[in-house]
DNA sequence: GCAACCAATCTTGTCAACAATTCTTGCTAC
DNA sequence: GTAGCAAGAATTGTTGACAAGATTGGTTGC
């Protein structure tokens, strides 16, 4: 029983990224009970600092708080993580629109590198380089939108469906189909056309989530 | 120095709902500082009890909190606002072209009277009644799409522009322009028409966000 | 006269004990 | 055998005191 995950953590703030981090990680899996004084024993941090860190996690939408009957972490469902998807479709497609029409040479300089890296992912079969190269795509768009408001949605919304992300990524063939998706987003802001930055957003996310029903319902 | 606002509430919810009631009703104004003691006596509780109150609101962008150095009402500048009805503007174009999906035939009579009384309201001159209306009308197209994730973000937002709402709903001649759109957006969703419903939506909330930058800008 | 420094005060962050609520378990009555 | 009930355990909600950090005003040295 020697389940003690960390030893250092004491005040709020730190006891909160390790349990986001926990359940991003998959160490708490979804549904899975929180119980206050568990945590005080596992991050070795005093119950106040648990208790604020639930509530913050909670405004996130990464743990559900019923009263008098403790946090849990949130399961998404798939027709929840649809849902969270069809949202950020047209965020995001409001992200690329704007990002075409603000867009610098700096910044079409880093859209390019990134779309040059993705194509030697897939190329090498660099299953989590391309991951990552994936997430800093979609946040470079949000930076160069200068949206704060969708970014600051987009931002809890991604964490609230890592899980199905993750799925996602480690889909065998799925590189190869949203690579190409990728470079048309990217190509579509570079050459400072919003309409198409907005449509190669939409059929982007739309391939994504058909994707996902078919992991969710596999035949 | 008798401004006790109230004498009855204890618990953190009720807390939390007497402080976001005094930001909505504009007791509090934007930018104030909000000291946690201060609240304690006001509303007479316990520092607990404001505290959990402040991170849940904090949650919510409702009040801004820096560490070490308190809290304070957010005040949205223009372009923050405007910001906000972009993001509002897909996602309620989103809602109501499910809506015109998913609706029925008792949807589509509530939203035909919410129509009918809005007319009234008009004519009749009543703007704060059209005020009510129009919330109504925007709550029932969340509902009726079945989206909730946008509809929770959306509920968010709309808290955080309440101020704004306010202003231009009080704006001289407003509801003449927006009853038409209102009236388009309900025909669009009860003829079944998605792409219609989600064009209408865009056109009534760059309509809102032209007034505003009016509003913001008097000339 | 000005800048840097230091102390007093105010405000928030943290903690441990206490109270209220809910869940569990075992018993009893029908 | 099952439904209802009650006592105990487990868990969360609340409170007040204490500690840490930040701001402000005055003071000192240049």
């Amino acid at each position: 029983m020697s389940s003690h995950v960390s030893a250092a953590p004491r005040g709020t703030a730190e006891v909160t990224s390790a349990i986001r981090e926990a359940i991003f990680s998959g160490v708490f899996v979804a549904g899975q009970r929180l119980v206050e004084a568990d945590l005080c024993e596992q991050f070795n941090a005093s119950r106040g600092a648990v208790r604020s860190a639930l509530l913050e996690l909670a405004g996130d939408g990464l743990v559900e708080r019923i009263a008098h009957r403790g946090a849990r972490v949130r399961s998404v469902t798939l027709d929840e993580a649809i849902e969270i998807y069809e949202v950020r479709m047209v965020l995001e497609a409001l992200c690329a629109a704007k990002a075409a029409e603000r867009i610098d040479a700096s910044g079409e300089l880093e859209l390019r590198e990134i779309g040059e890296r993705m194509s030697v992912a897939v190329d090498v079969g660099d299953v989590m380089g391309y991951r990552e190269l994936n997430q800093r795509l979609h946040a470079l768009v949000r930076e160069l939108s200068g949206q704060g408001t969708a970014s600051s949605v987009l931002e809890r919304l991604r964490a609230q469906s890592v899980r199905q992300q993750f799925q996602l990524a480690t889909m065998p063939g799925r590189p190869q189909v949203s690579l190409p998706e990728h470079l048309a987003i990217i190509d579509a802001i570079c050459a400072r056309d919003p309409e198409a930055a907005d449509q190669a957003m939409r059929v982007h996310l739309s391939s994504v989530m058909d994707a996902m029903r078919e992991l969710g319902r596999p035949s």
